[in-house]
DNA sequence: TAAATGTCTACAGTGTTTATCGTGTATTGG
DNA sequence: CCAATACACGATAAACACTGTAGACATTTA
């Protein structure tokens, strides 16, 4: 399960991706993206201070301040968002790249079983994570998605 | 991340049918597993006790009781015993099968971007995962898999 | 019947999640 | 230049989950 944290990230990236979209450059404040996307105000900030600290969004502070996009959507990684939002994404502290950490329990990596399926698992699982960007969730075609979920 | 629980039960798990593969049809106590899997006895109680409500093994009362398999390792899910020690699998509550939960927040499901990309992410997910059971992690051929990532 | 073993409920320490609050800092319109 | 506006950051706290531990009880069998 992703935390509610990460949804909120995804809430908030997605109205600035809307505002991208509709060719407005202005950045938007706290309040407004906490209006539109239905997110607590004074956690949002938490939020979108640890987006902005991973180079995803930018700041400017002072009158007419706010945030804005800083990568195009295409650009903008889920799987990298989940990372910076809910930490490791590998089912097991061992099979984690980035934050690596050898289980306390572990006699030998190499002949964990446990380690070894769900190194397999998490591979593949990757690959698909991997792919995906903010872009695919802006273009998401609702209405074509209903046409075809009735034709299911 | 799976839990600590979830890998004390895939130790026990493995434990047991490392003991079946050896052809003794005996039951094996719980401070036994606790000793051979390295799991704290008391916790381990718990584990089992899921474990068995699950149908996953059966246990023996009394002077002569324990553990055994009740399924072969060929029939025993990963995924199933992933989601009674650790909860539903599925990264969202509305993308649940089993455990359905209406997101609080959400206002049209069949509208939700969030949900619809994380759903193509977890069937593809899912297809992979549940197709893992326990024989293929006691079946795990662990010198081999040395000579081949040396091989690398 | 006593020893061995699983069953069940309760509880407690620790960490994580989900926020809220107060205060500080930067920017800018007037 | 200053006051209003907006982001920045640390402290705090309630609720919940995770990781056990403890005690009392039930069942079986030598």
């Amino acid at each position: 399960m992703i935390t509610q944290k990460m949804k909120y990230a995804l809430k908030a990236l997605l109205v600035l991706g809307d505002e991208a979209a509709e060719d407005r450059p202005q950045a938007l404040t706290i309040e407004e993206i906490a209006k539109r996307s239905g997110t607590p105000k004074r956690f949002l900030e938490h939020i979108l201070l640890e987006v902005r600290n991973a180079g995803v969004i930018a700041s400017t502070r002072g009158r007419s301040g706010g945030y804005s996009l800083l990568k195009r959507p295409a650009e903008i990684s889920i799987s990298e968002l989940l990372r910076t939002i809910d930490g490791p994404i590998a089912p097991l502290p061992c099979l984690s790249r980035r934050a690596y950490q050898r289980c306390d329990d572990c006699t030998d990596e190499a002949t964990c079983r446990i380690r070894k399926v769900f190194a397999e698992v998490f591979w593949s699982y990757l690959v698909i994570i991997e792919s995906l960007t903010l872009a695919d969730m802006l273009k998401s075609d609702v209405v074509a998605d209903q046409v075809m979920g009735a034709a299911q």
